[in-house]
RNA sequence: GGCCCCGUAGCUCAGAGGAUAGAGCGACCGCCUCCUAAGCGGUAGGUCGAUGGUUCGACUCCAUCCGGGGCCGCCA
């Protein structure tokens, strides 16, 4: 139940009744008819513009039809009183038994409270984190890894059919030089001193990846050109980084559906596929680039290439393909992985990338329009940087001195809840300052703390009641305006989900537990004055049942939303 | 030079085209005999970067400009 969508519909037919009885035009759109929470609670509890929009296309008087409108509307049962204010706006308060209902049916419905029909089984997938299989994630990593993990969690919640996928770079030059990198330890294992030339990963994550090579290899590769060894230690250097980046991903509770590796796409004709299909679309040709503007490379010449004609899609300038020298670029198996997606029948795509990638954006959604005539759509999501700091000192990474901060850091460090949900504080497009003093901090301060509180609070409170043998009554007493206040924001959650799956932004999740956490500490604090708001009632069964009732509805909505964050819901504090 | 993102209170940031633009921090003033004060209430603080445009209505959409960041031929 959404509320708003209901009050909505109940608009709609009354705008529908107000044609068909002549007083208002047929043919009218309602498209623009809007039901929304007004920002001024004292403007009541919903407000409609629909008078507003209706007021041209309807040629008549902004305030006429919301008086008509209004004066029809009070005969919803559910609509207290439904007044004209300002320029034609319909303020409506509800009776109190809709909040009444509200709160039950968050108890009723549990975990599914707040499930909706928006994306009816729509086939969605979901590619993030696609880090290179060279080395551990590090924290711009992480935020990928949990802005796309909660992002698909909440399209899940949302109704939608959602696949969640990393793409391995596999194929490219970068798996070489982890191949002669991993050698180099390989040699180590067997008493040679490395030779960690300029260029190849240093990193001490690989002295064991050289040890099982011993293992597996004995003293056989050695002295033997790289061309006898590069293929069998690429492969085996790949598979030990995609297992380390597994465990990494595990740590923080992420789990793919599928991984796809880019390397299956060379020699196996898939290439050539996706790429037959943008020239039976005559978008495939050769030609010469314009060199770029502004910074020209030293040593740019003109080379004829095969380029992909993304402008006709939107893009700035069209796209190399091949290389002068025959080999495909990095951009010819992006486009074969997005075509195998389409032909697995996803109906929309997300590409979670870093911010660092934005350049390949218009290229993408050029292909995707391209390969499936503009029928699937793509969302191609950033992440801004993440800066680290500790008690609000800039904390210091060197590539170079190897000194990065891995993911496996911060989750050890921090834990993976508090790390999932500091990571949803901020939009995927903002940058976003994370201290390692201040997310552990156990303070208002600290949104994480502050709405798993409020999730302690409750489960606190009913363990008490659970020792007065109650009966667990779904009914609430509303009574003070604290209480209906945290009633309205639960009726709120199911259109938030709506919006932040819409939107595709799972840090308006975060947000929201924020602000229902600080309705439900306000309501609890006025337990304090107030002994009648209390939600347990000592000696007195029913009326704890009754008071009980809003906190329990209040942890069900935490708690569905913090597992949509990915966060677990804590039963107290410690 | 081109493209993308950002610009909202002193600071960090929210804000589906709606009414008098919000929250937290910091500052100031209050609230524990009482389910966790690990909390709550109040006060102060704004030309929403600028100028035009679209609209009944613009922080929101469009154009131009200013400021900050990122990316920019065959690299991955």
């Amino acid at each position: 139940m959404n509320i708003f969508a209901d009050i909505r519909t109940s608009v709609i037919e009354t705008l529908d009744a107000l044609v068909a009885e002549g007083r208002l035009p047929s043919g009218l759109s309602w498209g623009a008819v809007a039901v929304e929470p007004p920002r001024d609670p004292a403007h009541g509890d919903m407000a409609t513009n629909a008078a507003m929009v209706l007021a041209k296309p309807a040629d008549k008087a902004p305030r006429d039809i919301a008086v008509e409108l209004a004066e029809r509307l009070t005969s919803d049962p559910r609509i207290a009183t439904a007044e004209v204010a300002g320029p034609g706006f319909i303020n409506i308060r509800l009776v109190p038994e809709v909040w009444h209902d509200v709160v039950a049916e968050a108890i009723d419905a549990g975990r599914s409270f707040g499930h909706s029909g928006l994306g009816a089984g729509v086939k969605v997938n979901i590619e993030y984190v696609s880090a290179n299989p060279t080395g551990p994630l590090h924290v711009g990593h992480t935020r990928g890894a949990v802005f796309g993990d909660a992002l698909a969690a909440l399209l899940e919640f949302a109704g939608y059919d959602v696949t969640r996928e990393y793409y391995i770079n596999d194929g490219g030059a970068q798996v070489d030089v982890l191949a002669r990198s991993a050698y180099e330890r390989y040699r180590e294992a067997n008493g040679l001193s490395p030779e960690i030339a300029e260029g190849l990963y240093p990193g001490d994550y690989l002295v064991p990846v050289g040890e099982a090579l011993k293992v597996k290899y004995g003293d056989r590769l050695l002295n033997l050109p790289e061309g006898e060894w590069l293929t069998e230690v690429r492969d085996f250097a790949t598979d030990a980084m995609m297992e380390l980046i597994r465990e990494d991903l595990a740590t923080l509770g992420v789990k793919m559906d599928h991984f796809f590796s880019e390397k299956s796409l060379y020699g196996t004709g898939r290439i050539e596929a996706a790429i037959a299909e943008l020239k039976k679309r005559g978008l495939i040709y050769k030609g010469t680039l314009e060199p770029p503007k502004g910074k020209v490379p030293e040593d740019w010449e003109p080379r004829e290439q095969t380029l992909f004609k993304s402008t006709e899609h939107g893009d700035d300038v069209d796209r190399p393909i091949m290389k002068s020298d025959g080999a495909w670029t990095y951009f010819a198996p992006d486009i074969a992985y997005h075509w195998d997606k389409i032909a697995r029948g996803f109906d929309e795509l997300i590409d979670v990338f870093g911010a660092d990638h934005g350049g390949y954006v218009k290229r993408m959604n050029a292909a995707v329009s391209a390969l499936s005539d503009g029928r699937v759509p793509v969302d191609i999501k950033l992440t801004q940087l993440v800066k680290l700091y500790k008690n609000g000192e800039p904390f210091k990474m060197s590539k170079r001195a190897g000194t990065f901060i891995t993911l496996r850091d911060v989750v050890e460090e921090v834990g993976a809840d508090v790390t999932r949900f500091v990571m949803l504080t901020r939009k995927n497009d903002a940058p976003l300052d994370f201290d390692f003093a201040k997310v552990t901090e156990q303070s208002k301060d600290n949104p994480v703390f502050y709405v798993q509180y409020a999730h302690a609070r409750v489960r606190s409170v009913m363990r008490r009641a659970e020792t007065m043998h109650l009966d667990w009554s779904d009914n609430a007493r509303l009574e003070d305006e604290a209480e209906f206040t945290v009633a309205k924001k639960i009726a709120e959650w199911p259109r938030l989900i709506e919006i932040a799956a819409r939107n595709h932004e799972p840090h308006r999740v975060a947000f929201y537990l924020y602000e229902l956490a600080s309705d439900f500490h306000a309501l609890w604090n006025k337990g304090n004055d107030n002994s009648a708001l209390r939600f347990v009632q000592e000696g007195n069964p029913q009326a704890t049942a009754a008071k009980i009732a809003l906190p329990r509805a209040v942890a069900v909505v935490i708690a569905n939303g913090l597992r949509i964050l990915g966060v677990t819901p804590v039963e107290e504090m410690r």
